[in-house]
RNA sequence: GGGCGAGUAGCUCAGUUGGGAGAGCAUCCGGCUUACAUCCGGAAGGUCGCAGGUUCGAGUCCUGUCUUGCCCA
């Protein structure tokens, strides 16, 4: 096979994904003996949402683990699916009526919904397309919707469950109100930020005269006021507990009630009680058994208990009450203030604390069990620290409002009789049975009219994709999952509630390591979001550096913390990277022809053990940081192996002798280019692929190739010092060239004081290749050499080398050289000899570490004494 | 207010049981050496935020502090 000068990810990654999936290789099966299956299901992406940086973050790594395990043997199965993501998908079609001149309520339920499935059969396989642009090696065949017929059965199931066990009910209760989406959220789906506004101070007039002043940032709420509240224990106050005060604009009598809430601090000390529309307020109205009062339509405009401000939206409403109280005299001030207010996470509306009806998950006992699954250690978290978050958030959990006055979803499977009694059953024929035994005659039912929390399907995920409540042989052989991998954003949303779920029906955890990976941010910080218009299409990158060089981009931002910049310099290095592998296999192949010769077994040469040895080395590390998820390290570890030791120095070394014949040296490449392939598949599986087939090696693909394991050959010290040495030799003439500026061409004399028959015999031995990687030389070796007049110098470790350099080279310089060279090495020595010098060092140190310590101080001392010698003869 | 992350070379960041400070990019110098100029060779660049402490020894552990970002309330 031809490979093009430059590798171009275009021409192969399209052309590979088919290959893959044509040949099924991503297909698991059940029940395989002697295989341990690895299974992890997908964060499912929304339905109809498109590839963000986030996906091709958590998408690669899960490719990388999965791709891993399918190559060391194990039955490794990664479950795909989408979301239907009930407000963002209900949002977006909204939004395309919108366009259209019309709305949902206009076209009615059922054609909505229809019109929604439309939008997913049309836009539902982009995102899929787009993993497998990526390179994922997901189970197509295991595809899953989170609306499907069995995954919906699923949700009624649990939903019946959890009713019957108590631990769903249906209450009036403030929750958050998205006036925009119309409708409730849970208090996950709000984010706080601050937002300036006003503190307003409001004068109440007092029933047995004067008046009291309460501070309030919402004037509008006023409306719903049932009561105004003091701290029992506050002198100013304390007197007016048990008496009334009246409401302006309309006069309605308000008890004024002593509650420690009350924050005797915050504006007067006084709180106007609004148990509609706030939860301090809710909770005092309950305690003292307030009326409440909604004075809110669910758009967010003003309802008829508003009086005179019926009708009005929201902001408009707040500036008419202030204008009317202002008329009234009844507003003594307005201070500037700044204040957290909720917003929806989907629409960025603010969000609205409103007293209304909604279905609950009670989460206290699903929590415990969810608690002590980690603290024993059932579930692990990489890296560690997020256990703390998910212990704080469960320990403090709230009760779950999954009720949606959407109707993108999954309908609450409830049924109410004539009499709003509730049947709660799993199908509308079951509720109805029910109904008919109840009513002992057949009665008209009407279903809930709201869907479930999006969140209510994917927590049961783990095992719905796996065929649940069905008994399957997926369950069987890949429940628990081995492997979670996400994002922090959804630790709470996604991840603690799979756990309580799964305890809860499968009486088992739904996975045993959670990987929490950084959030990418812009090169500035901050936070990517279509809005601010910074965020960066990965499509586009795969376009640009190929989907390798994304992939090794995003391996390398792991281990960086809670957050990570966009990495261009990464993907640029990738693509170039890419490159270079892409090289080195076109030079191997272009060397061997159709030849695909063995690794011989004897092997003479130092460099080719050394090299063996240092993909052993590599093939153990790299194993190492996949087996603890230390991804960037593992590509650390195979970028400087190929590209150092392989490509630069190897292969570099193996030129001569290639032109020479040799067959051990093309055995020794063609291995190395072998294993490195196989090495780097999980990472960059479409260019391994690529080469592989150049190779055309068994088996058909290189990812059910297997992985590489070490295999650590004697540690033989006398070729690492061969190397070393020959590294100092090539590199310390290359250094004299460059700063004397002996041009490549020209060739030099280089006199080194060493005894060819000793240590250096078999590096004397490759002295041609020395020469090829430093331009024509000449050596000369002896124990006893003497630096010719005017050479320059180069101190190795065991060996002195001079290069006669007269009339070139400027003998200050020189001279400054080795001095800067002498001095840094008497720091390093002095060190050394403070630390031996000391008599707690030496009793206390292990005993290893004084050892090594004492080498050093030789080799330094030795290494100072031949500067010096070398600086002082410089003249002469 | 509480919690968490980050502060190491000009930039972006590695640095896993505490034991001689690293990479890539950028910079400077020299090379189109027939695998690769998405390349090769050479060089320069750091009191590891600050202050204490533990230790024979701290970028690494502890305390405090400053800067910055995020999450929760």
């Amino acid at each position: 096979m031809e490979l093009s000068k430059r590798y171009q990810p275009a021409d192969v990654e399209a052309k590979n994904y088919r290959f893959w999936e044509e040949g099924d290789y991503f297909r698991a099966s059940v029940g395989v003996v002697g295989k341990v299956p690895f299974s992890i299901v997908i964060p499912p992406p929304n339905v109809t949402g498109r590839l963000h940086m986030g996906h091709a973050l958590n998408n690669t790594l899960q490719d990388v683990v999965i791709r891993y395990r399918r190559m060391v043997g194990d039955e490794a199965c990664w479950f795909p699916g989408t979301d239907h993501a009930g407000i963002a998908t209900q949002n977006v079609v909204e939004k395309d009526l919108a366009k259209e001149g019309t709305t949902r309520h206009q076209l009615g339920r059922d054609a909505f919904v229809a019109r929604v499935w439309d939008w997913k059969a049309k836009y539902g396989s982009e995102i899929i397309d787009q993993l497998k642009a990526l390179g994922c090696s997901c189970d197509w065949s295991r595809l899953r919707f989170t609306l499907d017929e069995g995954l919906s059965k699923a949700v009624r199931h649990v939903f019946v469950r959890l009713y019957e066990e108590g631990l769903v009910y249906r209450g009036e209760y403030l929750v958050n109100w998205c006036p925009r989406c119309r409708t409730a959220l849970s208090d996950l789906e709000v984010g706080h930020r601050d937002v300036d506004g006003g503190l307003y101070y409001i004068r109440y007039p007092l029933e047995k005269g004067g008046c009291l002043t309460i501070a309030t940032t919402r004037p509008e709420t006023m409306l719903g006021d049932t009561a105004i509240a003091v701290h029992p224990q506050d002198q100013r106050y304390q007197h007016l507990i048990g008496t009334y005060a009246i409401l302006p604009i309309l006069g309605r009598r308000l008890p004024i009630v002593g509650s420690e809430s009350v924050d005797p601090e915050f504006g007067t000390g006084t709180l106007k009680v609004t148990p509609a529309h706030d939860p301090v307020d809710f909770e005092i109205g309950k305690k003292e058994g307030l009326e409440s009062i909604n004075i809110l339509n669910g758009d967010g405009t003003l309802n008829e208990a508003a009086g005179p401000f019926a009708g009005m939206e929201r902001e408009a409403a707040q500036r008419a009450v202030v204008e009317r109280l202002k008329a009234d005299g009844a507003l003594e001030k307005i201070e500037p203030y700044r204040h957290a207010v909720g917003h929806c996470d989907r629409c960025d509306a603010a969000v609205e604390p409103l007293l209304s009806t909604q279905w609950f998950v009670r989460m206290r006992p699903l929590a415990e069990k969810a608690i002590a699954a980690v603290k024993d250690g059932r579930i692990q978290f990489v890296p560690e620290r997020w256990t703390k978050l998910y212990f704080d958030w469960l320990e403090n959990i709230r009760d779950w409002c999954i009720s949606r006055q959407l109707w993108w979803g999954h309908r609450i499977p409830v049924w109410y009789g004539p009499d709003g009694r509730e049947f709660v059953a799993e199908t509308e024929e079951e509720a109805a049975a029910r109904a008919r035994k109840h009513y002992a005659r057949s009665v008209e039912l009407r279903q809930d009219e709201d869907v479930l929390d999006t969140w209510f399907s994917s927590w049961l995920w783990p095992f719905s994709v796996m065929g649940w409540p069905e008994k399957t042989e997926d369950l069987a052989t890949f429940f628990p999952t081995s492997f979670l991998l996400t994002g922090f954003d959804i630790l709470f949303f996604w991840v603690s509630r799979m756990v309580m779920a799964s305890l809860c029906f499968m009486d088992d955890v739904p996975f045993r390591t959670v990987y929490i990976t950084p959030l990418i941010v812009d090169d500035k910080g901050q936070k990517m979001s279509k809005s601010k218009g910074n965020s960066v299409d990965p499509i586009d990158l795969i376009g640009e550096y190929g989907a390798d060089a994304l992939r090794l981009a995003m391996a390398q931002t792991t281990g960086k913390g809670r957050t990570v910049r966009m990495p261009w310099g990464d993907l640029t290095e990738g693509r170039n990277f890419l490159n270079k592998i892409w090289n080195m296999a076109r030079f191997v192949l272009m060397n061997l022809g159709d030849e695909r010769p063995a690794l011989p077994d004897q092997i003479s040469w130092f460099e080719d053990r050394y090299i063996l040895r240092r993909l052993s080395e590599t093939t153990e590390a790299v194993r190492k940081n996949l087996e603890e998820y230390g991804f960037h390290l593992a590509v650390e570890t195979l970028y400087g192996f190929t590209w150092h030791d392989v490509c630069d120095w190897y292969v570099e070394m193996a030129k001569p002798r290639i032109a020479a014949g040799d067959p051990v040296v093309r055995g020794v490449l063609y291995h190395l280019l072998r294993e490195t392939t196989k090495l780097l598949h999980p990472f960059v599986p479409f260019i391994t692929e690529e080469i592989w087939q150049a190779l055309g090696e068994a088996p058909a693909s290189v990812c059910v190739a297997s992985y590489p394991s070490s295999s650590p050959r004697d540690p033989d010290e006398s070729d690492v010092w061969a190397m070393t040495a020959f590294q100092g030799m090539t590199g310390g003439v290359r250094s004299i060239r460059a700063e004397w500026n002996v041009p490549a061409t020209a060739e030099l004399r280089v006199v080194v004081k060493a005894d060819p028959r000793g240590p250096i015999a078999p590096v004397v031995e490759r002295l041609e290749t020395c020469a090829s990687l430093t331009g024509p030389v000449e050596y000369d070796l002896a124990p006893d050499a003497i630096a010719p007049k005017g050479s320059a110098r180069v101190v190795l470790q065991d060996l002195e080398m001079y290069v006669p350099l007269a009339g070139v080279i400027d003998l200050d310089s020189e001279a400054a050289r080795i001095k800067k060279e002498l001095s840094e090495m008497k720091t390093e020595l002095d060190r050394s000899e403070t630390k031996l010098s000391n008599e707690q060092f030496l009793k206390r140190a292990p005993e290893d570490v004084v050892e090594k310590e004492r080498a050093k101080q030789a080799e330094f001392r030795q290494k100072r004494d031949r500067l010096q010698a070398n600086l002082s003869s410089l003249g002469g």
